[in-house]
DNA sequence: CAGTATCCCTTTCGATACTG
DNA sequence: CAGTATCGAAAGGGATACTG
């Protein structure tokens, strides 16, 4: 990567926005990492208002990012697991500073709180390695 | 904010979400943070691809979220600078761990960096207090 | 110079119904 | 249960031409 003296390549935008742009993606992120492996239906209920076709793009990319792993097993009915990766487990921390940052402006600039994620249980980070 | 335990809120990604998802806000708070001040032209060249309206709009959600600011001089032909608030550069340094995490994968996984950014002089960060 | 005004295309996302 | 198939509305952006 292009990292010399003081400079920081953003040549990562590429892939961040893509990932962290969609609407859903950190969320699902997030609510898989909050409960370590989460079944289709119970990301449909933690992402209170998320249609079956959204959520299911959403995970086929997120998986092809590698950021989460899909485990299916044949039983009846069908059961499927979403668990983090590595690298999604690094993401969901990675972006602590960021929510740090946003959520001084939310703050200070007296916005109202969650107006558009109310209701979800997945917007809370739990079982995270803090930063000091 | 809702911060408690080992909890961090994500209801500011309603925020974040809508400001650094769109295609070109992070690119256009980096190039004005990487020369202190910029006129339209000036960022048109820079973002090399970007259209005037898009960059006109984006520099209007920016302004409007506080994360930059407008001068505009009574002159002819007139003039307008655009600089970054404390808050956009506030912004501007709490990326860096994201972007240390989307250059490691970028490395790991053998992508081909800037595909899209090619040519794009803003897609790095200078003049920045890196992490340690 | 610093934008605005149009036009149009693409992607995104929601709702709903259906299936292996 | 875990999705897929369709359809449609809406937003995001790009190209280009024009203006105060």
């Amino acid at each position: 990567m292009c990292e010399n003296g003081d400079h920081v390549c953003l040549c990562p935008l590429e892939g961040i926005i893509d990932v962290i742009g969609k609407k859903w993606a950190l969320l699902i992120v997030n609510a898989i990492g909050n409960n370590e492996r989460l079944r289709f239906n119970a990301l449909m209920e933690e992402l209170s208002g998320i249609s079956p076709k959204t959520l299911s793009d959403t995970l086929k990319e997120l998986q092809a990012e590698g950021l989460i792993k899909r485990e299916a097993f044949s039983e009846i009915p069908p059961r499927v697991e979403y668990s983090l990766t590595d690298d999604g487990t690094e993401l969901r921390k990675s972006i602590i500073p960021l929510l740090g940052w946003a959520a001084k402006r939310t703050s200070t600039e007296k916005r109202k709180c969650a107006s558009r994620y109310r209701g979800i249980t997945a917007h809370q980070i739990k079982n995270i390695t803090r930063p000091s």
